[in-house]
DNA sequence: CTTGCAACATGACAATAGTCAAGTTGAAGC
DNA sequence: GCTTCAACTTGACTATTGTCATGTTGCAAG
């Protein structure tokens, strides 16, 4: 089922490169490979994990819902990324649920499939961990962005995370829609467009899900100013 | 230099309680055992990880600094826990550092004897990533509640956790001061000391560091309202 | 093409949390 | 016992964000 570019895009992931070429072809022959359409669940919170996720294209959110119905998204995944590692050798019930954003390739590995191969080369084991400590650290990154930053120096890094290049100015697109963005940095809506509006004071513009930066280091400086000294 | 008490101990951990005894017995022999000082460093940020470390006794604390210098706390650890488990084993800079809250006692297993005994035994792999994913899921937990409540309601829910008796009502003993207790919630001490003063009007009554709860179920209510119907 | 809807923007207001300043208080050191 | 200091509390003020209401816009189904 699977075409040839899904699995050299699957062989680039972070959890799969590292491992050698013997291993990852048992893996890509196991694995199950499905489309979601937009808005589609592809777990819920409180399931039994039986596989671990790899992006291949598309976006997909983690999210978390609060018994009061408020939803918290805790990460946004695309091409190249996996999640679901450290819950799926555990066989414990995922912590978050997780729902396509977009339609959208995942790679499911069977979980007992990788149990199996751990034990034959543990090298697969630090592999894993690779994979989950990105995860860790992207979360401690965020926690210290949430209580660190105001709403629009978060708004200001994550453009930032967009424009990869050093260059002075640059123009980047969106990647979801703005209440994705919104939740995926912990405001509303309606923070988000204000928070927009304050960037042009820096010299960001948006239109659409287009962005134009004019000076990446003023952006930089503000974003990493002293919430109080603005 | 270890007491049989500490070993007895580091073997109920999160860590080492599910593997073999031969195994615990070989990290506990070349682990090495220390104390620190209130105050004192134990790794900063960006330094390399070279052990897991394994909380005997006392309070550590987790943190960044960002670039400003405004510290944000990520986790606080007590006895039994343990920290860096997917940093050590990649031979990353570690994204945190970690101070002795307390006078505590710590214990250090070298991470090349972790991935030497992880090459033997593929189990051992399994009990470091359910550490990790306990980690993983509690900064998940967090920043739910950074996102989804109220600082008042924050500070509920952390003395519920407090109080592990499902009892009508009780008294607890705040674990740290106050101002680690604000940091860990993502607040301000000011806010930390308004916060308890709205939770007298649910049942709660601060003195130093003592606390006494006349009724678990009114407090949990409370923490679990949403925040705009409050 | 038009209707309808969801995403987005904006203004007014309320709630929440941070800042600054001025006290208290309790414990450690002299 | 006295001094001193840091932790803590409280009040006044400000800034930020959420909430509610209203309006615009672009896309898609009919």
């Amino acid at each position: 089922m699977a075409h040839e570019a899904q699995k050299a895009i699957a062989r680039q992931s972070l959890l799969l490169k590292s491992l050698p070429n013997q291993h990852v072809d048992t893996l890509l022959s196991h694995a199950i490979w499905r489309s979601y359409d937009r808005g589609e669940t592809i777990f819920l919170q409180e399931e039994e994990a039986k596989a671990v996720h790899v992006v291949l294209a598309g976006w997909v959110k983690l999210f978390r819902m609060s018994p009061t119905g408020a939803e918290a998204v805790v990460s946004v995944f695309t091409r190249g990324e996996s999640f679901g590692e450290a819950v799926a050798l555990r066989n414990v019930p995922y912590p978050v649920s997780a729902e396509a954003v977009s339609a959208c390739e995942v790679m499911h590995i069977p979980s007992p499939l990788l149990l199996s191969l751990m034990k034959e080369d543990p090298e697969i084991g630090v592999s894993i961990l690779a994979s989950t400590f990105t995860h860790l650290h992207s979360l401690v990154a965020q926690l210290e962005q949430l209580k660190a930053q105001t709403g629009a120096q978060r708004v200001a890094e994550f453009l930032l995370n967009l424009c990869d290049t050093a260059d002075d100015g640059c123009e980047v697109e969106l990647p979801y829609d703005k209440m994705l963005i919104a939740g995926r940095l912990g405001m509303k809506p309606e923070s988000l467009s204000r928070a927009f509006s304050r960037l042009k004071a820096v010299g960001v513009k948006i239109n659409r899900n287009h962005a134009v930066i004019s000076n990446i280091e003023r952006l930089r400086d503000y974003a990493e100013a002293d919430p109080s000294e603005k």
